[in-house]
Parts: C-alpha cells; sequence; structure tokens
DNA sequence: ACCGAACCGTAACGTACGGTACGGCTTGTT
DNA sequence: AACAAGCCGTACCGTACGTTACGGTTCGGT
C-alpha cells in the first residue's frame, strides 16, 4: 500500500536473506499454490511478518518480487550467429525446444504461471503481464534473432519472425502448457521432451525451411 | 459438505430456475473472476444464500455445475464421414480451428478456465479435470474421427491419431490460450481467426497431406 | 380458506487471513 | 558497558466471506 520507496522496489536486487525468504515463497507456492499465507512464508522462511511487511510491502509485492526474482535465475545460453548451417540451426532450435518443454513443465513455472493466471483474473494484472514477459514474450525476443539468421543464411523462409515465431511455439508447446495448469498429471521423461523437441524442429522446418536442396523428413 | 444428494448430483440437470443462478455465476465469473462471494451470487441471481446451499452444496460446488452447466451448452455439429474429398476434409479442419478460437477466446471460457487453473492448484483438482475434459479432451474426441477418415480417405498420412490432433492444437492455439489466461489484450477479430484457421489447416496438411499430387502452398 | 413447501431477503456466526504492534534477542558501534 | 538497529516470535485487530438461521412471502394442493 505504500507508495514510498518500501524497499526492493530500488535498483538492486534483494539481498542474500531476502533471495533466501524469496525461495522459501517458490518452495511454498509449488506446494500450496495462491493460497499460501503470510503467515505460512514467515514460518518456512524463519522470518517475521513484520520484517516481509517492511521488506515487500504488501502480499502482492512479495509475489510481484518472487516472480521477479525467478525469471532473474534464468540464464539465457547466448546463440552465435556465425557459420550458421543447417545443422547448427536445427540444433539451436531443437535446444531452445527441448529447454522451453523444460521450464513450462517444470514445478516452479507452473506454479507461477498459476499464480499470474489467478492475478490476471483480478484487476491486478501485473503479474500475470510479467509472467507473460519474462516467459512467453522473452522466449521470442530470444528466438527471432535466430530464426532471421538462418533466413539470412538461407535456411528458413518466412515473411513475419513473429509469426514464424508463434508457429514454432505451437509446434513445441501444443497443449502441454493448458493440460499441465489444470492439474493434468503429464509425465515428461528426458526422453520424450527430447524426442518433442526434434518433431517440433522437424515441423518447423518441414514448414518454414527453405526448398533447396532435399529436406529432412 | 453434505455427502447425501444435494440435489443436482442426480442424473437430469439443473431446473430452468436453476440454469437462471447458473448463467448468473458465469457472467458473474466473466466480470469477477474466482473472488466472486456466495453474496454477490445470490444478490446477481435474486435468489436466497440458502437455496444456493440446499441446490449445489457448497461453495465449489456451485462452481462445478456452472462449469458442467456451461460445457453442457456447447453443442457439437457433427460430421459427416461420406464423400470425404480434399475440399471438404480442409473445410472440416478450417470449421474445428475456427470454431476452437472463437471458443478459447470467449470471455466465458477464459473465465472458466481461469476458475480451472485456480482449482488445480489446490487440493481440488475437480474443476481443472472437468474443464480439460470438455474442453480440450473433446475436441481431440471429435477431430481425431475426421483424422481417421481422412487418412482411410487416402488424403492424411500419420502414425497416430492423437500425436496428429496435438500437432493439430498447437498449429491452432499457438500461444493464444496462454496469453489471454494471463490477461494480454489480444484482439482477435473474425477475420484473423478465420485466416488463423486457414493458416493452420494449411500448415497442418503440409505436414501430414498424403504425398499424393501437388500439395496447396 | 387453510396448510405446508419452497424460496427470498437479511441478519448473525465463526473463522481465516492480511496487516500491525510489541517485547525480547542478537549484533555491530562507540 | 551502553546503546541503537534490525529482526524474530507472537499476540492482536479488523474485515471479508463462507455458512447457517430465521422471519416473511408466494404458491400449489386439498
Amino acid at each position: 500500500m505504500l507508495q514510498t520507496t518500501t524497499e526492493m522496489m530500488e535498483g538492486e536486487g534483494p539481498t542474500a536473506r531476502q533471495q533466501d525468504v524469496l525461495d522459501a515463497v517458490l518452495r511454498l507456492l509449488v506446494e500450496e499454490g495462491d493460497r499460501l499465507t503470510m503467515t505460512a512464508v514467515a514460518r518456512r522462511a524463519s522470518c517475521s511478518k513484520e520484517t516481509l511487511y517492511k521488506w515487500f510491502g504488501d502480499r502482492d509485492g512479495l509475489l510481484t518480487a518472487t516472480v521477479q526474482w525467478q525469471a532473474s535465475k534464468v540464464r539465457v545460453p547466448p546463440v552465435d550467429r556465425k557459420g550458421l548451417d543447417l545443422a547448427s540451426l536445427t540444433s539451436s532450435l531443437e535446444r531452445f525446444a527441448s529447454d522451453w518443454l523444460r521450464v513450462i513443465s517444470s514445478d516452479t513455472s507452473i506454479a507461477l504461471n498459476r499464480v499470474g493466471v489467478v492475478h490476471a483474473g483480478s484487476d491486478k494484472r501485473d503479474l500475470g503481464a510479467i509472467v507473460l514477459e519474462r516467459g512467453r514474450f522473452a522466449l521470442g525476443r530470444r528466438l527471432k534473432p535466430v530464426l532471421e539468421a538462418g533466413r539470412e543464411a538461407g535456411l528458413l523462409e518466412f515473411d513475419d519472425a513473429e509469426t514464424a515465431f508463434r508457429t514454432f511455439f505451437g509446434l513445441v508447446a501444443r497443449d502441454v502448457q493448458i493440460r499441465l495448469l489444470l492439474g493434468d498429471r503429464l509425465e515428461l521423461t528426458e526422453a520424450g521432451i527430447d524426442g518433442d523437441a526434434v518433431r517440433a524442429t522437424q515441423q518447423f522446418l518441414a514448414l518454414h525451411g527453405a526448398k533447396t536442396g532435399p529436406k529432412a523428413l
């Protein structure tokens, strides 16, 4: 409720102790869903509620900080645009696909997306927007340069990178995310994920691969 | 809380008056999200809370009845498997795709899916399972016979109908559902939906269309 | 006309939880 | 040693909401 800087809002990230608290929130979010209480957080993190409110302002502030904290932990392996050939492009796409599948099927991602969906349903749209921004849109920003590099190298053909990305997204995610969010017990094995990544990549290449030479599959 | 038949649980569907109540819940769910209160429902539906509890048992019972009621309203236009050629198959798929896009982008669907996601996050997994069952899985059951008819007619090629359906699902829905659930203002015009349906269908045919004769696109 | 069932509107109850206040402990500073 | 700051644990407050209870009204059956 306080507009005045309640800490955290400022530049530098959370302190080590605050990170511990946020990790506790994350774990609790996985276990309890959105009905976690401030009391439970305080108990789990071995801190007082007073401290929680001093650091994060209110419950929403705590959840927001948690979402951002988790998002900041996702590291982005940069893609080298040099020496791009079909093999390296293929493996890049497969890599993106399997990484993404692993992310969206993780407990934390599911819990965070649930929180985002809940908040998007209230008037507080912030959390949903953050999850979207750090998830789906961040992925798009990372992948589009790869697609465009592929096009410049004559390996891919498409008009709009955004549209091409969305096709790739659909081929990779399919019904996985909505099923997991709705509670479907969908067991994704390592091998299954890798297989799906290969399949999605091949399908994408079949749709957008340059028609020069014999296409794979 | 009552285990004894609290009405509704039995065979016949809700009475006309009960349907009015459920429609009110639906409207309220669209407006308020999951934070609708029993008091608000009673006021909106012009009925007493006592009646709500008598008819639906408790809050979850009311929500469950609402989800099932909405799901039962979706009518299924049967697909004729006779005289299947590429043109009719294509238009069937396009029809499915545009119908589906219209459903998942509707206010009621978004609200209902949000409720399902929320409940899937609690221990009450029922609502999520129902939404999944009446949504994604119902679509699969409806579409798979069409795909298999297309295969028998020599128009499609695939090993597993389930896998083929999931590909189609991904090509149609892409990132639309998760974006809407997370609160993204995604304006889907009629023309845009129809265009996406055509695109998804063409992509699906490019991947799974029989290799006899020149393929479209 | 009378009776009972169903139902409406509202008031009341109990509880869970967000948020606040406070006493005591630890740690670092002078 | 004395003091201040920061924080933990706990008790407390106010409120929102699920649930129950009840008086009054409508309505179909006899």
